[in-house]
DNA sequence: TTTTAATATATAAATATTTATATATAATTT
DNA sequence: AAATTATATATAAATATTTATATATTAAAA
């Protein structure tokens, strides 16, 4: 599936494997992360299967850089993949609830102590949806008013990680009055 | 980590794969899942490094089926990971953020027909935790009170789930008419 | 009563992902 | 001025996960 992100940020405009990192931390990172080695090996299995093109570029003060373009190929497949519906639920692996789910015999201060310190990362992680938050509609609409529906639709997955870590602060919440009562 | 959630499993009782991917898809299968094949050759990693012995148990009506038992040294490693505290937030996968954070020029009916189509999945599975709900505490110490802390922490870890999708439903709701209106 | 579906058991091959490592320059700190 | 950290670029090896396939019995449907 990362293959067919990448197409998605090539159609946009062309990049380097380094750039696409920073794109994707930047942007989609909250609910599709990749590791940078994983993005080098899959744009060369995207060039291998002609779904994009790339040509290195010298540069003086840096080793030279390979910037990679969608082909036409590449276009006709992230649309297919765009309009293929997505129909399953999405199997998403929390740590965190692995780890409760069996700890049922350890001491109740050390179930508080890592309710507590995951209450502080989602807390902060809370903070950075909010401040990140939808201004840049209005911008993109004065800069690029041809993404209006693209920057619509960004702000919309903004807003699922804003509802995402209230919710989970919320549980946490519950969970840590419920073990103080019930261990 | 599918190796501790197996170690966490087999600490409670003797399995076969057969019975962990069962006993996975009842229990932790929503936030915490696993192939049947993943399980066997997990299974068989864990046995090599000594953290889980097997035995077969011939059966007449069946093929034999092969008994997992954790050992000392799986226990011990169980408890070392129990132990050591998640320090990061999951980096979980959502498919239909990727697709709808790529999908501007798409027609408006197609990205609502998709929304709508996830509702109806999301739906569905907010009824089967509010179904599955949480009796069963009240079950388990009745027969098993030993086990009242588990009981606590597995509804706490179902609770998370009709929590997220109760917030999946509403960002729906909300995205859906942010198209209807904007697109 | 033959076929189909469900139960019970697993392995092989392919794909995806992470961790560790490598190289070279620029900027910053000691 | 030397050491450290950050930037920019990637590859190799290991691990995890999924998809496809295989086998044998029982129960249910046609």
């Amino acid at each position: 599936m990362l293959k067919c992100a990448l197409l998605g940020f090539l159609k946009y405009e062309s990049k380097t494997g380094y750039e696409l990192k920073q794109t994707i931390d930047k942007s989609t990172g909250h609910f599709w992360h990749a590791k940078q080695s994983q993005i080098y090996t899959t744009l060369k299995k995207l060039e291998e299967d002609g779904l994009v093109i790339s040509h290195p570029e010298p540069q003086e003060s840096r080793p030279d850089r390979r910037v990679y373009t969608i082909t036409e190929s590449g276009e006709k497949a992230l649309q297919e993949w765009l309009l293929q519906p997505v129909t399953k639920l999405d199997t998403t692996k929390h740590l965190l609830l692995l780890k409760l789910f069996f700890s049922g015999k350890l001491e109740k201060e050390t179930i508080l102590t890592q309710l507590r310190l995951l209450r502080n990362l989602h807390e902060r992680q809370a903070e950075l949806y909010k401040t990140e938050s939808s201004g840049f509609i209005d911008e993109i609409m004065a800069s690029q008013p041809e993404l209006k529906q693209d920057a619509y639709l960004w702000e919309a997955t903004r807003r699922f990680g804003e509802l995402y870590e209230k919710m989970y602060i919320r549980w946490l919440y519950e969970t840590i009055t419920m073990v103080e009562k019930e261990f």
